[in-house]
DNA sequence: CACTGGAAAATGCCGC
DNA sequence: GCGGCATTTTCCAGTG
């Protein structure tokens, strides 16, 4: 037949409502998360490149090495290598700079 | 100048560690979703037509609120809210003439 | 090794400059739309309630099939495709019944 | 009074089906972008490095030096600039090694 | 020029 | 284990 036995009903119901809840409470720390970004933002902070720094930090050091060197391989491919080594240098005059 | 003043330093440390705590939690609660959907499983029910049915309350929960919205900014945009009735068929009959 | 063979080399600059030159197209059309929203302006339409206007008929169509989809999900998870009518009512009973 | 005049009426018709013409292009060529990343990965690129490149050409020198730069302010405040710059020199060996 | 909302991209999940 | 689909996140254009 096509109704559910009236026990199926009732986890079903129970199920959907449990998970409706987990998922109020996930779209509340969203909420929390985008605060803290307008927060930061109002303390002067860049929110995207926060972000950006936010990501960095998860991933591993080493799976950022493995993207950081494909990519440096295909700009190369290009030539545009070069460029991007203007940049880095920037980055390195800072660093001595400090 | 090329470094964050202590304070802003301090700050950016707090920041960034909130976000991530916070994350964290978030993403704590989405292994708690699927977790839910697995024990529906265990129980016999499809899954993906579980997830549909949370998707379709989802929509019927908001979509509402949605068309009053945009019925509103019609409302606003012709100026003339003791109008309705007309206002609305000349929408429908708009969106029917295709 | 850390460069590309040179048959590779020139893959990618095509393929780099095929896609570059596909966002150019999409970016003038992107401008002519704006521009033709432009013009609608000129000639006293609401620009802002006729896009969403066209927002609107392109969800009118959309939405049309994916509801199917839906549907189609349904009838294919419970194996009766000869038995519509009692499956539309179940989830339209399941959907009613938060 | 609520209706549109016969004349605009059918301007407003023309607007809209023009600016829906414009937009199925678009699409299409969005389509065709997509489609031109899958035939890149059936050649054995790695679409994620392959879009980086492409927003990366993007980008004037310029810019790119800003974002970078404001990027390593933050991450040296959290001491992370040490690992970025072990990558980097990664970087330049390869350079050097060509 | 900040905000909102919509498009595109990245990620994660499920099936095979 | 991968490829496709759905969700989530990120980005950008338009608006006031």
């Amino acid at each position: 037949m096509s109704t559910l036995a009236g026990s199926a009903q009732k986890q079903l119901k129970q199920i959907v409502e449990q998970i409706e809840r987990l998922e109020e409470e996930k779209k509340a720390l969203s909420a929390d998360i985008r605060d803290k970004y307008l927060e930061a933002k109002g303390l002067g902070f860049d929110v995207k490149v926060l972000r950006q720094v936010v990501r960095l930090r998860k991933k591993s050091h080493v799976e950022r090495q493995e993207e950081q060197t494909v990519l440096e391989v295909y700009l190369h491919a290009l030539g545009m290598l070069d460029e991007m080594k203007a940049v880095e240098s920037e980055v390195e005059r800072m660093i001595a700079a400090e």
